[in-house]
DNA sequence: ATGCCGACAGGATGTCGA
């Protein structure tokens, strides 16, 4: 089963790009982050038509995810526990049924941050702490779990052109990396090191300052698998060349290969 | 030291993103 994630910057501005990429990539699932627009007004046939069902957890103008899946969605649940408070629509989860096993997605979309010392900052951080909650609960399951999206985090120097450019930013705040981390030390391997070593591989490059055409990125589109999904990955990239077409998200997918 | 670009809401320009 191919996986994706991409935070698609608005679902009704990409949707020519999203349904280009669908038909050359066919990914069976895909989790979608910012795709700034309600349940309503998600441009749902446009998928149904490749394919695919969807399960939408939108929002007006800010945040917002989704789950496209070739195949049924069952067990659909928006929200992570813990925020009873929090109106931001940033997780949505689903169970899709595998050939061999149910594999558990789930489309990740944790706060930006900005600025650091702020009530931003602090958001993000109990956010994160929230998603490990949950990442936590689900490993109880012992089943294949793909945690995907956009994490806002840059796990470490390699994953950005420039670390002392990034020093002051909450993206790479040693609070923020330590709060991926503690995801990650529950026994969620990310998939993309778990295939490729080499550093400076990015999924996001700032529509300022020429970032693209100098590679000035960032990683922090990121899938967090499962012991039993990682046992099941045979493959893990990023899909750069979807930055440099017309009307570009500043975000590209990334996905996996997972026999399941 | 700051803006650079882009989407959105709304009808000018401010907010947000990363």
């Amino acid at each position: 089963m191919k996986i994706a994630t991409w935070n698609v910057n608005s679902v009704k501005a990409r949707l020519e790009a999203a349904t280009a990429w669908l038909k050359e990539a066919v990914p069976d699932v895909v989790c979608l982050q910012e795709i700034k627009c309600t349940d309503d007004t998600f441009p749902a046939a446009a998928f149904e038509e490749l394919g695919y069902n969807c399960a939408v957890h939108g929002q007006k103008t800010y945040n917002g995810v989704a789950i496209l899946s070739k195949r049924p969605l069952e067990d659909v649940t928006p929200r992570l526990p813990g925020g009873e408070a929090d109106e931001h629509a940033r997780y949505l989860e689903a169970l899709v049924p595998g050939d061999k096993s149910v594999l558990r997605v789930a489309s990740v979309y944790a706060p930006n941050g900005n600025p650091v010392g702020t009530e931003k900052f602090a958001y993000k951080l109990a956010w994160l702490e929230r998603l490990r909650r949950r990442a936590a609960a689900l490993l109880a399951f012992e089943e294949p779990a793909a945690l995907m999206g956009d994490y806002n985090v840059i796990p470490t120097p390699e994953d950005c052109h420039d670390p002392v450019a990034w020093a002051q930013d909450a993206l790479f705040q040693p609070e923020s990396r330590a709060a991926l981390r503690r995801v990650e030390n529950l026994g969620y391997q990310d998939a993309f090191r778990a295939c490729n070593a080499q550093p400076y591989q990015y999924t996001f490059w700032d529509y300022q300052a020429g970032a693209w055409q100098k590679d000035h990125g960032i990683r922090i589109d990121h899938i967090l698998l499962s012991p039993q999904a990682l046992d099941r990955l045979t493959a893990c990239a990023i899909d750069k060349r979807v930055r440099g077409r017309d009307k570009p998200s500043d975000h590209v997918p990334v996905w996996c290969e997972v026999s399941v």
